[in-house]
DNA sequence: GCTTATTTCTGACTATAGTCAGTTTTAATT
DNA sequence: AATTAAAACTGACTATAGTCAGAAATAAGC
């Protein structure tokens, strides 16, 4: 699933579902190491943020040599990924379960998307070295884990819409994947403006909401339903 | 409007359109300078990619010294802005006026992306660059540079949808400026799927046809109108 | 024109991500 | 247990973005 260090990991018959067991020493060995690194650069990233965190420091917290570090990350920004995949996938797991599953569409998904944003808020700066990093990442090894996270996260996100599709709110001849992936793009787009200061937070959820009602209304005219009232206010920017 | 030095700029009243007269010596020469560092720039960056340029290669092409080059961009990336902003403008300006206006709102929306994709098709490296500086730039003092060139794109994209609405094809209580910013969310995240390798160029263009028109028609079961066929492929992972 | 103040320029310097040739540890083979 | 092979580890080293104290250029005041 991971495949970190990429070269010499030649583990029988891959780990399918639960984790193969212990195996020999080196397997072990490696694998605390992971952990080490990682829960090291996870703290470290938290306490003093991304780019003010070296990673000498994270080797010597780690308790391993720099050179030894980068053969576990490919990069620094490999660290992100890893550390913080795992924690986004919580993150959307959580949000689906709770997820109001009577409310309105635009309600269940606003639900979700209020789940990340309530984590991202947490630590600005990270949200925004990680979000850079998803967006273009800078090493191709990281690809399948980018994919894969995304590939959860449009499934969660289809999930509320697959549920208004059977109640019959939403077309049956909509691709439910489709629809999950236009609803993430504004969600996304709005985070970027978001992390960028060019929208407070507040405005960034009043204008999530009206974009989803937007895309889920549509823009074309139906001569039989023109009564909605104008839409609210576009986006302000800052001067 | 560019404001590239920031400290010691006292230009008389502004350049509130034509970039007001030469004035004395030293104005002069930091144009001069300034445009020799963009043009340095953006040769090197074509010619061998943003990361394999050096700043110091930078400087020693604009015949000046590196702490010179640094004191008209605070970093690399923002050279990247510096560089490629204006010649964004362009063919967003050139796809607005080449926009075949009769067409329908899908296809001229199409063509206005097809003129980004083209362009970006040229050096999917310099593509992934500026992307990557665009979504989360670096340096603060971008920040206006970004937003005006975002509201511009915004403006130009919004442009058809206006004009759908005058035809009465888009219902008249959109607000278009917020339409326009989903379309352009849209775009973007497949242009992300698409430098990231997730999907090919062709899958690209099809998928964004797609999720265009599934914006218009928007998901709402709306009784009157459930004729339509059934939307084609998911997006396909590569393994 | 000379003196002083202000702005602009500069390259030696610093900090840090990432490399690699050599060492140590583990495993396989006898 | 000794030998050999393979894998994993290491920190001194390299490359490069960005800094800063002082030098040079320009403008202002006399």
């Amino acid at each position: 699933m991971s495949e970190t260090t990429g070269q010499k990991l030649r583990n029988g018959a891959a780990n399918p579902a639960s984790p193969a067991l212990p195996a020999g020493r080196r397997e072990r060995n490696k694998r605390e190491k992971l952990q080490r690194i990682v829960a090291s650069a996870r703290k470290l990233f938290q306490k003093q943020g991304f780019t003010a965190t070296t990673t000498q420091e994270i080797a010597q917290h780690a308790e391993i040599g720099v050179g030894t570090l980068f053969l576990y990350a490919k990069s620094k920004e490999d660290l992100l990924i890893l550390v913080f995949r795992d924690e986004i996938l919580e993150i959307v797991d959580r949000a689906h379960e709770s997820c109001p599953k009577s409310a309105s569409l635009q309600d269940q998904l606003l639900h979700i998307f209020d789940a990340f944003l309530t984590y991202h808020q947490k630590d600005l700066g990270l949200a925004c070295a990680l979000i850079k990093e998803i967006t273009i990442f800078s090493n191709p090894d990281r690809r399948e884990d980018v994919a894969s996270m995304m590939d959860k996260i449009f499934t969660r996100i289809a999930a509320p819409i697959e549920r208004a599709q059977a109640r019959g709110l939403i077309r049956s001849d909509i691709d439910v994947r489709r629809a999950a992936t236009n609803v993430f793009a504004v969600y996304y787009v709005g985070l970027v403006g978001w992390l960028g200061g060019m929208v407070s937070l507040a405005e960034f959820r009043t204008d999530l909401a009206t974009a989803l009602k937007m895309q889920i209304d549509g823009l074309q005219a139906t001569p039989g339903q023109m009564s909605a009232k104008p839409t609210t206010r576009t986006t302000t920017r800052r001067s």
